[in-house]
DNA sequence: CAATTATATAAACGTGTGATTATATGATCA
DNA sequence: TGATCATATAATCACACGTTTATATAATTG
């Protein structure tokens, strides 16, 4: 049962929006968004559920995994206003770079070929690296 | 400065929502959202003064009273934004019976010619009086 | 200038919400 | 079947938030 104030009530949480939108790039697995947003696997849960029952995602279990996706039943008039979001997120420093996280998140992903919590572990080592040399530089 | 989540959060407030979609029809002053509304004074007064702090409506003042607007200002992304929920509020039964009561409040207010509380009183009672004949008819 | 009027603000209260930590579930694999 | 792994849930806690009541401010009118 959808309603104006519920859903953006839903929006309106800086680590559900950032799922949400990463969501709305492709479908994704609670680990790949650990990996992306580097939230902790209960918060992930928690807002990934929150955002279900609310029936902002859907879910389809695949062995282990769990993948979410963006529930292709929305009314339209919810549909078009996630979109408005995500271009205004283009603007966005957290969000623009979630979804660039998400392309090297990928990218790290092909190499090891593996869908897994410790290649996510080690994504994350490895950006966190990268970062703390780049604000050396900044020193 | 405007925020994603920051507008969001101002949305995602029955109150304020109604208050903001009143103020994307037209300018009004804030004992005309009492009359249309039946919100109470302070509580109109507090949640203004949060939109006005958030960058979403602006303020006039005209003697004793305050008239607020949507601050025209405002990025287009998140005016866009708003002119979405505005569509959106048409099928819900809160917000398009606002501005029902919008229209039948500005009929009421040009025949007394003034826009005071008194005005303003006089049209919800006549309006509730009227809501609860209804309510008899269908018992 | 005193009284009235429109609006704003403050105080107080209960409730809701987000985050963390710890633990449970349920599938896979050795 | 027991260990391991991905995910979910529960418990806890601090804090934010919405509402009401009471009061303040600032303009207007008699």
């Amino acid at each position: 049962m959808f309603n104006m104030v519920m859903f953006l009530k839903q929006l309106s949480d800086t680590t559900r929006l950032r799922i949400l939108l990463l969501l709305a790039v492709r479908e994704l697995c609670v680990c790949q968004i650990m990996g992306v947003t580097g939230i902790s696997q209960p918060l992930i849960s928690r807002n990934l559920a929150l955002l279900s029952r609310a029936g902002l995602v859907i879910e389809r279990k695949e062995g282990k995994l769990v993948f979410y996706s963006l529930n292709g039943d929305m009314p339209r008039h919810y549909r078009k206003l996630i979109d408005e979001l995500k271009e205004m997120a283009e603007s966005d420093r957290t969000f623009s770079g979630d979804i660039a996280s998400l392309a090297a998140c990928e990218e790290f992903q092909k190499k090891t070929g593996r869908c897994d919590m410790k290649t996510f572990r080690e994504f994350l080592e490895q950006r966190t690296e990268k970062k703390s040399k780049g604000q050396e530089m900044q020193d």
